[in-house]
DNA sequence: ATGTCAGTCAGGGACTGA
């Protein structure tokens, strides 16, 4: 199973480049944040092109700002919209930040973070209180069913995270605080599968539209798959598609996808190398094809036919 | 250079949010 998550910035200026992606990435559940659409809108402008491709969906969403969307063509089933316990902003509203629903057997969130703004700014406590509501709601469902919980997080959860970090003091989406509190949903028991798979390379999800941010590669890691262990163990492959921001037209933010294996029977033990690292110790040369795995133009393909097992080692 | 976008309300350009 594929899953990816994208911070769209509008899915009404991103219909064309949407239906686009989904035809060429073949995802099979995808979370969309940042639609900017309410539900009646988003159902005008996308219910033929998702219907015609197999694609259910959940959209979460009350027009200008906000707005989140689960599609999957692997089952959409018990549909939460909004956020247990969401502090709103202001206090006693609740804007379309979370939607949820159990796709193949995994419970999957598609989230979009509060920005905070600036560390001094009310957003900013409100992003915190909003990131314990999540981590309440995460602790409660962990123990029961599989979990991807995937979104823009607005926090690079460390330096390596950031292009500059020196550039980035006194800003938000790197304060201990907002990390702290990522740390403290992570502690549910969710892994942050594409770090896990990629330790050392470096890896961005976001660039600012100005100052040639992207032709630079000035960016962040924001948009993250968090992913309870059962489910952690069954990643075959991770990826950001960076093709999906290149060119005009597009979000600031490109797609994370992550490749599952099919649910294990039993105990599967630790993560299935790729088809091709037969032969490897496991180290150099995967993590050499890893790099060049997250810097190609275009997306890699899941394999035609179910995937061989690799040769036992002889190490 | 807060250098770019997108949405809204407006009314052909301002603002807000990111």
């Amino acid at each position: 199973m594929r899953i990816a998550t994208w911070n769209i910035n509008s899915a009404k200026a991103r219909q064309a480049r949407l239906i686009e992606w989904l035809d060429r990435a073949q995802p099979d559940v995808v979370c969309l944040q940042e639609t900017k659409l309410d539900d009646q809108s988003f159902a005008e402008a996308f219910d033929e092109d998702l219907f015609r491709r197999g694609y259910r969906y959940a959209h979460h969403g009350d027009g200008r700002w906000n707005g989140v969307a689960l599609l999957s063509r692997e089952g959409l089933d018990d549909v939460e919209r909004g956020l247990a316990g969401d502090p709103g902003f202001p206090a006693g509203t609740h804007e379309p930040r979370a939607v949820a629903a159990t796709c193949g057997g995994i419970r999957v969130w598609s989230l979009y973070i509060p920005n905070g703004r600036t560390p001094e700014d009310p957003h900013y406590a409100y992003k915190l209180e909003w990131l314990a509501a999540l981590r309440g709601v995460l602790a409660a469902a962990a123990p029961h069913q599989p979990i991807m919980a995937c979104g823009d997080f607005n926090i690079a959860p460390t330096d390596a995270d950031v292009w500059d970090p020196a550039d980035f003091v006194g800003a938000t989406h790197v304060t201990e605080p907002e990390r702290a509190a990522l740390r403290a949903v992570t502690e549910t028991g969710l892994v942050d599968v594409l770090r896990t798979r990629w330790p050392d390379d470096v890896v961005y999800t976001y660039w600012d539209y100005r100052a040639l941010c992207f032709p630079k590669n000035m960016g962040m890691r924001i948009d993250l798959t968090l992913a309870s262990a059962d489910v952690a163990k069954r990643v075959a492959a991770v990826w950001v598609d960076r093709a999906a921001r290149k060119g005009t037209g597009t979000s600031d933010h490109a797609p994370v996808v992550v490749d599952l294996d099919t649910a294990p029977d039993g105990d599967v033990g630790p993560m299935v190398p790729p088809p091709s690292a037969k032969g490897s110790s496991g180290g150099g040369a995967q993590r050499g094809r890893a790099a060049a795995t997250i810097r190609r133009t275009s997306a890699p393909r899941p394999p035609a036919t179910p995937t061989p097992k690799p040769p036992a080692s002889t190490e």
